[in-house]
DNA sequence: CGGATCTCAGCGAAACTGACATAT
DNA sequence: CATATGTCAGTTCCGCTGAGATCC
């Protein structure tokens, strides 16, 4: 048994599954994700947290800013983040609050609406991105294969995801 | 260029991050686990929605489950799954009054309350735990030793953040 | 007409804060 | 006294549902 065992308690939640169900590799996996997930965004929002922004939203302004416009209808926004159309809506009625981000009207469209970022919208992700490099999206404890490896093996998961539709 | 870049729109803003900024592999790292999560989570919240739980009511009772007498202080099982103490307040509510759980006064020490799993409690964390198991945790998607790697992997980071503490 | 696109109101879940009661 | 434990009220955020307006 490694030394510390004892000190991590999902360690020892698998050991106890294994003697009374089976598949605990998929339990232990899944619940990790789910734990690492926790402290990961709570680091990341603990740093966007001085702008104002929370991860959904710093994502949204991300994706408008590597785009080649500048901006992108609301529902491809919803396809590409995997959430919930509403959940866009929020957060772009935030992000105009905020002055990050204007709607503008489709021109041949007119059901979508378009979101446009800002100038200091630009400014702002420009900014928010070198923060959360700096502290390393969270993921300090990692080495950089590791950090490789970690997003190969979950890149199944996401296409898997994708394919099936989120049920 | 892998045959489904263009499909995977997390690939596709790896590549732009590049163009802009560095640690791009901790970026790409740290959304794969969001996204993976998400995707995870609503599989199992939908195989749990039949017993009315949810993820965190489920492992709340499991913790249980497991447990050498059945019970446990409330505040030690808020350490174990790292999540606030107002969020296991709110689980043992909902699993009291499911008829799951009771609560009972600690002997020696006034203070502190203990969760007992009821012998429904029980059953249902068998039924469920079988259920979970039997849509693989929602990871079908990878293989054995991808699942314990991916365990692996995500144990430094879960390590890492008990040390420092949630920040 | 059927479907796409977005918005709105409202709900449940989860995390947090601040305040509080109680006990050590 | 300070500290620990749990509860409560209220906030935010996220995801979803159901409804509707508008338009293709």
């Amino acid at each position: 048994m490694r030394p510390d065992d004892q000190s991590d308690p999902l360690v020892a939640v698998h050991h106890e599954w294994r003697l009374r169900w089976s598949g605990a590799d998929g339990m232990t996996a899944a619940m990790s994700v789910s734990r690492a997930d926790q402290l990961i965004q709570a680091r990341l929002n603990a740093a966007l947290r001085q702008f104002d922004l929370t991860m959904g939203r710093y994502e949204t302004l991300l994706l408008l800013a590597i785009s080649e416009s500048g901006q992108l209808p609301l529902g491809r926004m919803s396809e590409q983040m995997m959430v919930h159309p509403t959940s866009i809506t929020n957060n772009i009625d935030r992000l105009e609050a905020q002055g990050y981000v204007r709607r503008i009207p489709h021109e041949s469209d007119r059901r979508t609406t378009l979101a446009e970022i800002t100038s200091s919208g630009r400014e702002i992700v420009d900014i928010a991105s070198h923060e959360l490099q700096k502290i390393d999206f969270g993921l300090d404890a990692l080495t950089p294969k590791e950090r490789v490896q970690l997003s190969r093996i979950l890149r199944k998961v996401r296409r898997d995801g994708a394919e099936v539709g989120i049920e």
